[in-house]
DNA sequence: CATGAATGAGAGTTCATTCAT
DNA sequence: GATGAATGAACTCTCATTCAT
C-alpha cells in the first residue's frame, strides 16, 4: 500500500507514506527503523540521511497527514455555502480521508501519545535539535486544534445563524470527531459499506441532531 | 540474593488498576514492567508471580475493564424501560465509565492493537501458555463484540418499536461508541464540564438524532 | 547512543573459535554472550550481527568442529591402504583433532544436550528461523552419524577382508570414539604425554584387540 | 523414573534420585530448583530444608553416584581372583552401573564442570559453608581419582604378574573409562543389545588387547 | 547517498534464595 | 517441614543511532 519508488531514488515523501503504513499496523514503539526502511528498500542507516531521527520521522508523518486533511477542508470553508451545507461537506471530506487513507488517519489518532512522550523533546541535548522538535511539535498541536476548531466554529456559526439548534458546540464537535476517528478503526475496504455510505450515515446522524427542532 | 518480604501482599487487582494507569500515559510498548511494578511498590520480577508475562497482564487489564463496563449495562437491559430510556441510561453509564475511569477505558481503546500483536500469541512455546492466551484473547474479542451489540440491538429494537427513526443501526452504534471512547482521550477531571454534563450532551446528541421526526 | 566502530571487523570464524574456547570452560548454559564477545573484543550486542542468536552460534561451532574432523578423515578413506592401515590413521587423526583442538572437540561431546534442548527449536516464532534451525540441527546429527559410520564401516570392512577378527563392529566403534572423546576431557598440553603419544596408545590398544588371533 | 514418596514424607535420597533424573535431561544449569522440586511434589523453597543450596544438591548427587559405583567394585578387588578375572568383573560392573542407572552415571560424567564452576566455592561468604563445600568437593575429586586408580592399578598389577602385556596402564585405563562413560550417552533400554551384552563387548575388547601376545 | 558493523541502553524474563506465616 | 511472595542479579535479545568506507 506504500508508494514504492517507481524507478530508483527514494524521496522523503515516499518514506513518510511507507512509515504511516507500518505505523498503522504496529504502532510507533513497535515499529522499528528497519521495518520502515524495508518498505522502501533501504537500510535503517539510510533513513538518517532523510530524517534526523525516529521522532522527527513520526512528526513528519503526522504533519503530512494533518496538512492533507486540512487542505481538503479549507476550500469548503471559503465557499459561500450555508453552515449546514458546509458541515455536511466537511463531515464527508473527513470521513473519506479516514476511509481512503486509513494509514495516515490512524497515525493521527493513535500516535499522538508517542509524540507527546518523544525522547527528542525530553532529552535536552543542549543543541538546536531539541528546540526544533519542540517547536514543530507545538505547531502541530496548534494546527490540530485549528483543525478541530473548523468543526467547532462551523457548528457555532450555524447555531448563531439559526440553522442549528442550541448545543454545546465544543462537545458536539468532539463527539463528531470521535465518531469519525473511530471509523478508521473498524472500517475495512470491501466491507458492507463503502466509504461514501459511511459518510452518508455520519452526515445524517449529526446533521439531523443539529437541525432537530425539538 | 533475595531480600525483604514486603509488609503486605499486593493483590492482583491492585496491580491491574495500577497498570491501566501507566498504560494510559505511555501505551503498551512504552510501558515497562518496572513502571508498573513501581506503582505498586514491587520490583518487576515480582509481577511475574502474579501474571505469566506482560501480554497476559495487558489481557487481564482489558478483561477487567470490559467486565466492569458490561456489568453496568446489563441491569439496564433487563429493566422494563422503553428503548429510548434504556439507551439514555446506557449512554450515560458508558460515558461515566469512561470519564470516571479513564485509565481502563483508554486501555480498551488504545491497546487493542498491542493485544493483536502480542508475542505470546505469535510465538508458540510448544506449551499451553500459547493456547491459553489465544483462547482468552478470542473470548475478549467476542465479549467486546457482545458489548457493542448491546448498543446496536437497543437501537434496532427502538426502531422496530417505532421509538426511533429508521437508521443504519450498526453504524450509528459505532458512531456512538466512537464518540464515547474519544471522551476518554480529551476528558480531564476538573475541566469545564463534569462527567455527568458530558454524558448529558451525548445523550442529547444521539437521542435527538434517533427520535427526530424528519 | 552508539559509539566507536572498532579498528577492524571481526570475522565469523574468529568468533566461533573463541566461543568454543569459552564453551569448553563453562558449558553452554553457563556461557554468556558477553563472555564470548569479550574474547573477540566485541560487545554482546555485536554478536547478533553475526549470528541470529545463541543457539545458532552453538550450532555453528559444532558444525565447524565436525566439518574439520571429517575433512581430515576422508582423504584416508579414499586412499588404497589396507583397512588396518586406514583405521590406524583414522584413530591417529581423530585423537590429534581432539588433543590439538580440545575446545571444539569438547563442544562436540558436551554440548549435544544443549543443542537438543535449544529453545530456538522449541519455541516456534511463526517464522523461518525455527525451521532453519531444526533443519540444520538435523543435518548436523546426520553428519555426526556419518562420522561415526566411517569408523564403524572401516572395522566392518576389515573384518570382511580378514584383517580383523569377528567383533560387534558397531559397539567397538563406539568404544573407540568414547575413548577418543574422553581424551578431550583429561588431556592437557604439556602433560606427561604429547598428543602423538596418546594417539599411539589408542592405536595400539584398538588395533591390537582387532587383530588378535584369539 | 524417580522414586516417588510411597506415602507422604520425602527424604533426602528421594530428592537426589529425582534430581539426577532431571539433571540427565537438562544439565545442571538448565535444571531449576523448581524442576527438581516438582519431581518430588514439593516447592522449590522446600528443597532448602534438605539441602543448603543448589550446588550442595549437585554435590550430593555426585557423591551418591560415586559411592554406589565404588561400592560395587571393592568386593571384587578384595576377592582372590586373578587380575584378569578381576578386571573382567570390574568392567562388567561399571558398564552395568552405567546402563542400568544412566541418570546418576551421566551426572558423574557431565556435571563435573558444573561442580568445578560452582559459585558456592567461589563466593567466599566468610562463613563455614564455603569451606565445607570446597572440602567435600575435594574429597569427591579424590574419591573419583581413587575410582580411576582401581582400574589403573588392576591393569598395572596384571602387567606385573605377567597376565597382561606391557601397556601404558594409565592411558589404557582412561580409554576404558571413556568407552564406558560413552555408553551412558548412546545406550537406550530396549535397543539391539542389553546392558550385559554391551558389557560382554567391552570385556572382550579390552581384555583381548591386554592379553594379546603380540 | 547508501550501508555494514558496532554499541549503549534498556527491556522482558528467569531463577536461586530468603523469610514470614 | 512446607510454602507463597518477594527480590537482586544476571541473561538474552532488540533497537536507535553512529561512522568509516
Amino acid at each position: 500500500m506504500a508508494r514504492k519508488p517507481a524507478d530508483q531514488s527514494v524521496n522523503r515523501e515516499d518514506i513518510l507514506w511507507a512509515a504511516a503504513e507500518v505505523l498503522r499496523h504496529n504502532g510507533y514503539d513497535a515499529t522499528t527503523m528497519k521495518d520502515i526502511a524495508a518498505q522502501v528498500d533501504l537500510t535503517a542507516a539510510s533513513l538518517y540521511h532523510h530524517f534526523k531521527n525516529k521522532d522527527f520521522l513520526l512528526l513528519n508523518v503526522l504533519e503530512l497527514g494533518l496538512d492533507l486533511t486540512i487542505a481538503k477542508l479549507e476550500p469548503i470553508l471559503k465557499s459561500d455555502l450555508t453552515y449546514s451545507e458546509k458541515l455536511e461537506q466537511m463531515i464527508r471530506s473527513h470521513v473519506m480521508s479516514v476511509t481512503s487513507n486509513t494509514a495516515v488517519g490512524a497515525a493521527m489518532v493513535f500516535e499522538i501519545r508517542a509524540l507527546l512522550n518523544a525522547k527528542t523533546a525530553t532529552k535536552n541535548d543542549g543543541g538546536v535539535t531539541n528546540h526544533e522538535f519542540i517547536d514543530r511539535r507545538n505547531s502541530f498541536f496548534d494546527r490540530r486544534d485549528y483543525f478541530e476548531s473548523l468543526f467547532r466554529n462551523t457548528i457555532k456559526s450555524g447555531i448563531a445563524s439559526g440553522e442549528f439548534r442550541q448545543v454545546d458546540h465544543a462537545v458536539v464537535a468532539k463527539a463528531m470527531l470521535g465518531a469519525h476517528n473511530w471509523v478508521g478503526i473498524w472500517y475495512k475496504d470491501g466491507g458492507r459499506l463503502t466509504g461514501e455510505q459511511v459518510a452518508d450515515v455520519m452526515v445524517d446522524t449529526f446533521l439531523t441532531t443539529l437541525k432537530a427542532t425539538h
